[in-house]
This record gives structure tokens, sequence and C-alpha cells, in this order.
DNA sequence: TATTGTTATACTCTATAACTATA
DNA sequence: TATAGTTATAGAGTATAACAATA
């Protein structure tokens, strides 16, 4: 039986994908990137990449949090999450408090020039958002949603 | 209506994802560094990255193609072919032939040692592929692939 | 002993700009 | 002029190991 000849994108023209066309984690990976190409042309500036928008928008959500949470809803190492820290904090976005009651950890917070941001970067991502949803219907994309929830949970 | 509150993962032990939780790019790319984690896991040669793999795997379905042809079927740039098809000929595994047609391109092949490692590199990723598909039925992954290859394509 | 966070280090990945050679 | 590929450069992301401070 012959492979079912697959473009699975015009750009590739016609190249054959070989035992790739069957792995799942590897389209994950081209739809993330082709997410992510869309995200960074949307994004004034550059230095608001995906990763840093996303540790800005979990403090948002979750205030005094610390940064091992951080990196664990995120699944980044420990020392990813304190360079994403730093990156805010010197810009003036976030701060480091030290909690009274375990002084070995930090509450993170917004700062009002943080909180300011949180807005534009939901709306970017909306932008993003819309050009992925529109190679999908409505229900169709609730649907990629809930089974990309079932393999991350 | 108050926001679903979403455990998207039990590693976050409740942080709340905020408008995160809304964004399939955001599941997209959370899902991948899964994948791409359990990958690097089964591999037992950490230099054998990801992105190499599917280098080799795409010259070895396309004996002949050229970097460019393998840089948008992998939505790379061209120095990041250039580097993964360096990668490879240092290591005996790929060749770049003269095209005689257009002095100015290679057609990309592998040597035997390179074809050697294609049957490796398929098991591999066929293992990270079952941790993948052990959360999702058969039908809910046939379904996952049909809405990525629609993204992708 | 274990945990939180930092620092040092190294490697991967990625892109843009400028270049050479060829078409 | 346009295309294929390379080099130079820089920045982003990532991880491990070793460390300090605290629990």
């Amino acid at each position: 039986m012959a492979r079912p000849t697959m473009a699975i994108d015009d750009a590739g023209q016609g190249l054959d994908y070989g035992f790739l066309a069957d792995r799942i984690g590897f389209l994950l990976r081209m739809a993330s990137v082709i997410n992510l190409a869309q995200l960074a042309r949307d994004t004034p500036d550059k230095a608001h990449t995906s990763q840093r928008m996303s540790v800005l928008a979990l403090v948002a959500a979750n205030p005094g949090t610390s940064q091992v949470r951080l990196s664990e809803a995120l699944r980044l190492s420990r020392p990813a999450a304190t360079l994403a820290v730093d990156f805010w904090q010197e810009r003036g976005c976030m701060e480091r408090r030290v909690d009274p009651d375990d002084r070995r950890s930090y509450g993170l917070f917004l700062t009002p020039a943080g909180e300011a941001l949180v807005p534009l970067f939901a709306e970017i991502s909306r932008e993003a958002e819309v050009s992925l949803r529109d190679r999908l219907t409505e229900a169709e994309a609730v649907e990629l949603r809930r089974l990309l929830v079932k393999i991350i949970d």
C-alpha cells in the first residue's frame, strides 16, 4: 500500500515528508512554528516574545505566585524563569517582593506599567489566533482546543 | 460569567492561565514542548535533535532535493538549513552533490551511514508518538492529525 | 536534607544582512 | 536582476551543574 501523498504544505512544493507525516508531534511543532511566526509579525516590540508575554500574562492572572510555580506552569527550567522575570523587572513591569512566610521565594507582581501591557498582549495574541482559526470551522477549533488540553493535562 | 477554572496542567498546581487558556496557539506550543521533551529523553545522542532528525528524514524521503526546498518544507531560514546540512555532512551522514544543471545549488543525498539512521529515528519518534497518543483515543488522534494538517497546509 | 533562586556555562535555534557564485 | 548558498553576527531559548540562602 502506497503512503498517501501528503502535501502538508504548499511551501513544501511536493516534498515527501516520509515518516514525519505520521507524527502528530511533528505536526504540532510545525503548527506552533507557523503560529509563533505570525505572533512575532504582529508584535511591534520584537523583544516581547511569545514566552515573555506568557510569563507576564501568568503573573497578571496569578499575582504573588513564585518563580517555581511559574516555571512548572510553562514547563521552563528555573533558570529560564529567573531570566524571564529579570527581563520584565529590568523594564519596570514586574516586581519581586520578599515573602515574609518563606524568605527563599519571591512573590511576583506586575507594576502599573506591566498591567498596562496585559490587554495589549491579549489583543496581539488574539490577532494571531484569528489567522490560526481562519483555517478551521468554529466546531473544529473547539475540538482542537479540547484535544490539546487533553494532551497537556 | 466566570472563566471556567482550567487546570491545563497538574504541574501548574492550579495556576490560572488567564487569556492564554483561550489561545490555541499557546496550547499548541505547550503540547509541542511536552512532545519535544519526551523525544529528547528517548534520543541517546543528545546532538540528534528533533530539527536535525527532521532534516535527515526529509532528505531520506527526497534524495537530491536542495537546501532551499528543505528550508521551505520545514519553515527554516536558508542559513538554518545550511547549518543543519553542515551538521550531517561533518558526521559523514549526508552529501552535497553539485547539480550540473544548476551549479548554484546542491543535490542532497544520504550516505550509507545516514541511511542507517533513518529507521532508528523513525523508531525513536514513534516512541514519543505513543506517549502522546496514549492520552487520546484512536479516533481523537486521527481527528487531531486532520486538524493539524488543515492548519499547516 | 530539601527547596528557592541565582550564576556560570554551553549549546541549539533562529533570523537578518552582506557576500559569492551562478542563472 | 534574481536565486542558491555561505558567513558573520546577534539574540532568544534551553538545560545542567554548582552555589547561597532558607526551610
